[in-house]
DNA sequence: ATAAATGTTAAGAA
DNA sequence: CTTCTTAACATTTA
């Protein structure tokens, strides 16, 4: 799960904010050390693919890793929720994730300057990380979390296609103004991948991902797997060099 | 129906 | 000591 599905649940949640839980359950290790229920939700916040749940003296960190999801009021039929939470006006359920708590303030813990969804968010900060890192390659940067917080792969997929590039570009192959763009297109595509999440119309606007042939030219599509991280790429040799 | 994946971490190997 | 590889986690989609 990317960094904008995670700001879309924490508004989704809203409600919840300053309730007390009213009972809370799941097979989550954490419920054995730490009561919550009784305890109030003072904040939800999210930084990058985190979701944060300040929850009286406790702050749990959630993980959708791969795999995982969240319901709000709607739980899954005959499942079990790694952690469930009952407010007095409903609940939210969130099922396949890594729950742990975090024992340092979060300031320390979390730069929201690089956070993709935060209006901390700064470019200027994203820029000077990258500098020193010109071997690596575009693909693999895009999804180091401590550079661009949230971006996922398919944020790497149409990135890399809106711009034209090549899934072998190195950082140190772009000018400074390419360089630029780059930073900006990350951050912008992720505020359109949050939009269209919203709607429900993600998947309508993939102009690469998953796709067969190039929206563009026509021609087929090629996946690699490139650089250290070896994610799926979907390239089309034509449009992208 | 089988495989592969919107991801990360930790352990073990080199 | 650092860097790389592999496995584990566990569900949905094609």
């Amino acid at each position: 799960m990317e960094g904008p599905s995670i700001t879309l649940f924490t508004e989704e949640a809203t409600p919840f904010v300053g309730k007390r839980i009213v009972s809370a359950s799941g097979s989550a290790k954490l419920l054995e050390e730490r009561t919550l229920s009784g305890e109030r939700l003072k904040a939800l916040r999210s930084w990058g693919k985190h979701l944060i749940l300040v929850i009286g003296e406790s702050v749990i960190r959630i993980h959708f890793l791969m795999f995982g999801s969240y319901r709000i009021n709607a739980p899954k039929a005959e499942r079990e929720p790694r952690l469930e939470l009952q407010f007095i006006n409903g609940g939210v359920y969130f099922y396949t994730c890594a729950v742990t708590l975090l024992e340092q303030p979060l300031d320390e813990l979390y730069d929201w300057r690089v956070d993709l969804m935060s209006p901390e968010w700064s470019s200027r900060r994203v820029s000077s990380l990258l500098r020193g890192r010109e071997h690596e390659l575009v693909a693999d940067l895009i999804l180091d979390q401590d550079v661009f917080a949230g971006a996922g792969n398919i944020i790497k997929n149409e990135v890399l296609f809106r711009l034209k590039m090549s899934p072998r570009t190195k950082l140190g192959d772009l000018n400074a103004r390419q360089r630029q763009k780059l930073v900006r297109e990350v951050h912008e595509y992720s505020h359109l991948f949050y939009t269209w999440k919203k709607a429900f119309e993600l998947r309508k606007h993939w102009l690469i991902y998953k796709k067969k042939r190039c929206v563009r030219c026509g021609g087929p599509i090629k996946i690699v797997k490139v650089g250290k991280l070896k994610r799926r790429t979907f390239w089309c040799p034509n449009c992208q060099t």
